[in-house]
This record gives C-alpha cells, sequence and structure tokens, in this order.
DNA sequence: AACATTACGGAACAGCGCTCCGTAATGCAA
DNA sequence: TTGCATTACGGAGCGCTGTTCCGTAATGTT
C-alpha cells in the first residue's frame, strides 16, 4: 500500500520526519571535551551531562561506546594513518620513517588518557575501536615495516604488522599515568629488535 | 593499666579468642580456583561463592582486591624472582640468563588471565599489586640486565630495568585473548632493542 | 556456666554500562 | 491552518560491579 508517494522521487527512504541530528555534533564535542578531563573510559552519564542530552540521545547515535570513541578520534586516525606514506616518502631512510611514524602513534595514544587500554580489549566491549585501530593502522605499519627492514634472509619468518601495532600499542598503556615510564623510548627500542630481527 | 597478664608472657596482644583463621586458606584455594577459570577480574562474590564464604570475611582478611591477588601467587612470583640468579649462574651467556628468565615471566603473566593487565593499574585499585611487584622483580631484572649489557658507551643513558619490567608486563596484556598476538616473540624482540642499546 | 572477644555472613550502598518506553518536537498532507 | 505520522529525545530502570557495615554465631577463658 501506499505508492502513492506524490511527485518528487521515488526513492526517498528517509522521510526525515521529526527533528533532525541537531545533536550529533554537539554529542561529539562534549564527548571530545570530557575524554580529555577524565580519559575515555570516563562514565557515559557524564558525557551525556556535558553534552545537555540523555542517555538514550547518546546510545541511538552511537550503538555502541567503541563507536564514539571511534568517531571521536576518527580525524587523529585518519591524519596518522596517512602520515605514514607521507613520511615514507620524505624521510632520508625507510627505518627513520617507521621510527617517526611509531613516535607519531604513541604521542598520539599517551595524550589521549587511556585510549592504548581501549584499543586491545582490556577495557569491556571495545569490539568497534580495536577493529578500525587494526583495519586501518596495520596496513600503514606494513608498508613502512617491509620498507625499513632488510628482505634478505628468511630462515624464521620475521614478526607482522600486527604483532608489532599491538606491541606498540601495548607499551604505552598506562603511560600517561606513570612518571617514570617512557613508553616512546621502549617502543623505539622494541622497533630496534625488529628491525635487528630482518637484519643478519 | 592492666599489667595484671599473670603468667605466659608480658605481650600477648592477640589473645586469640574465637575462631581461628579457619577460612584463610580456604579462600586462597577457591580464589586461585576462580582466577585460572574466570581470570583475576573474576567478581569478588563468585570467590565468596566458591569459598563458601560471605563477602566479610573476604575483605577482612584481604582489605583490597590487590592483597588477594598477591597472596594467592605470591609463591610463583617468589620463584620466578629466585629464577633470576639462578639462571644466571647456570645459563652460558648473561643474555640467555636474562631472555630465559623473561619467557618465564611472560609464561607466567600469559597463562593467568588479566594479570598484567591487573600488575599496571589499568584495573582498578591494584596498587599493592603493582607494588609487590615492582619491588620484587625489578631488582632481579636489574641485575640481569647489568650482567647481559656491556657497560661501554654512555652517551645516553641506557633504559632502567624498571622500564624494561614494565614493557615485559604490558606487552604481556591480553595475550591470552588475541590467538595472532605473539606477546614472547615481542618481549625477545624488546629485549634485542635493549641490548642493542647498551653495545655500538 | 557465663562472659568477652572475635570471626562470620549477607544485606545495603554507590557506581557503572546499557535498555526501554512514554513524551515531545517536527515536517508533510489535507 | 490544522492534523497526523514519524522521529528524536530524556531519564527511569535493570543488572552488574566493588566495598562497607552490622547483627549474629562460634569460641576460649574465667
Amino acid at each position: 500500500m501506499a505508492e502513492a508517494q506524490s511527485a518528487q522521487s521515488p526513492v526517498a527512504p528517509s522521510k526525515q520526519v521529526g527533528r533532525p541530528r541537531r545533536s550529533e555534533q554537539a554529542l561529539l564535542d562534549a564527548a571530545a571535551a570530557v575524554f580529555v578531563a577524565s580519559g575515555v573510559d570516563a562514565p557515559v552519564r557524564e558525557i551525556a551531562a556535558k553534552a545537555g542530552v540523555g542517555m538514550g540521545t547518546i546510545y541511538r547515535h552511537f550503538p555502541t561506546r567503541s563507536e564514539l570513541v571511534v568517531a571521536v578520534y576518527r580525524h587523529q586516525v585518519e591524519s596518522c594513518a596517512e602520515a605514514g606514506p607521507r613520511l615514507l616518502a620524505e624521510s632520508t631512510t625507510p627505518e627513520a620513517a617507521l621510527r617517526a611514524w611509531a613516535a607519531l602513534f604513541v604521542d598520539f595514544l599517551v595524550t589521549k588518557h587511556g585510549l592504548a587500554g581501549a584499543l586491545q580489549g582490556v577495557s569491556a566491549g571495545s569490539d568497534t575501536l580495536h577493529a578500525y585501530f587494526i583495519d586501518r593502522l596495520v596496513p600503514v605499519c606494513g608498508t613502512l615495516l617491509e620498507a625499513a627492514r632488510e628482505p634478505i634472509d628468511a630462515t624464521t619468518p620475521p614478526i607482522d604488522a600486527y604483532n608489532v601495532l599491538k606491541g606498540i600499542g601495548n607499551l604505552c598503556i598506562g603511560a600517561a599515568g606513570a612518571a617514570r615510564y617512557e613508553a616512546a623510548a621502549l617502543v623505539q627500542l622494541l622497533i630496534s629488535g625488529v628491525l635487528a630481527q630482518g637484519a643478519r
């Protein structure tokens, strides 16, 4: 029934009745503000209050908590991903590019409280977040890795980009809290080990 | 007042009236069983139920959750700490000793679900646990590290045992869950990097 | 036998993530 | 202009968590 859609267009699945997305952007802004203030594990109620909306609104726009986090940090993850090829082109050596990119990534993770933890499933229900990070950054990391290590010697299969990326992420967990803990230095040392594995 | 403590001994602060610690050992056994089944983040109620005691009993014996975890794993941490000097004496090279010890430590962390995470404050209120691990294992790790790396070259201060230990711990987070994630390999690569830093 | 002392058990509190539904706002149609 | 279908909204409610607290029961001593 009701093919009498009158004129306009036969395809018009979203009638767009009711109030349009008024709060989506306000929500993202508020979430970003709360994340920097209280970390990515901040209570959902706090975000809702800051944005001046109810709980329901948050969960309709972002069915799971991870999706909110992803939405907030999408721009920065994207720019981090795009930095990979650019660094490879600009740097004098592939190794320098890899190290610079890792430093960039570490800085990103460390400055967002708890992001590194949420990245790999320690925090509950970070499915989407983990998947997004992996999907977007593993290829970038892989390209840098391939370029940086000598292809010679194949007695033992070298560690793959997925493991390197997760290793870097793990090393950044809790880095913002402990003063004596130097995640960036450890990451560079890990990379040294990874590259030494390739060479012989 | 009340120096009339009769005979026995003037110092006897614990009169030991009432039921003695009947449940302490049962508690530890139950906690250990639950930890292997559901990880160290298992609900306290689950531990209490398994042990057949009430919540109050747990929190009287172990005021904070960390202390219970520490008590459960004290033996294994201790044996891990003692393995350090022994490996150093038995191994052909100090590097081999360090690597073997790290493998031991990694195996310990990975087999206990969530222990690595609880080790460094990602899980809430793991103060005591973190302190105990650090206090007990940093010296051991430091000894192995000193022995394994050449003392030459001092342009840049090498990374300290605290950071190496925390780095190893962090790399083990979530290792039991992700099939493709190879924490042990990453730890060995990190060590490669650390040792390469010392040499030149 | 009666008591003081201690351990015990579980109800109760505060916090969390997430769901659900009654209500209010909105744009199109008559 | 008026009415209505459609959609977004807000927050109470549910189940779960860690932790505290207190009435009660068991115990060794007097």
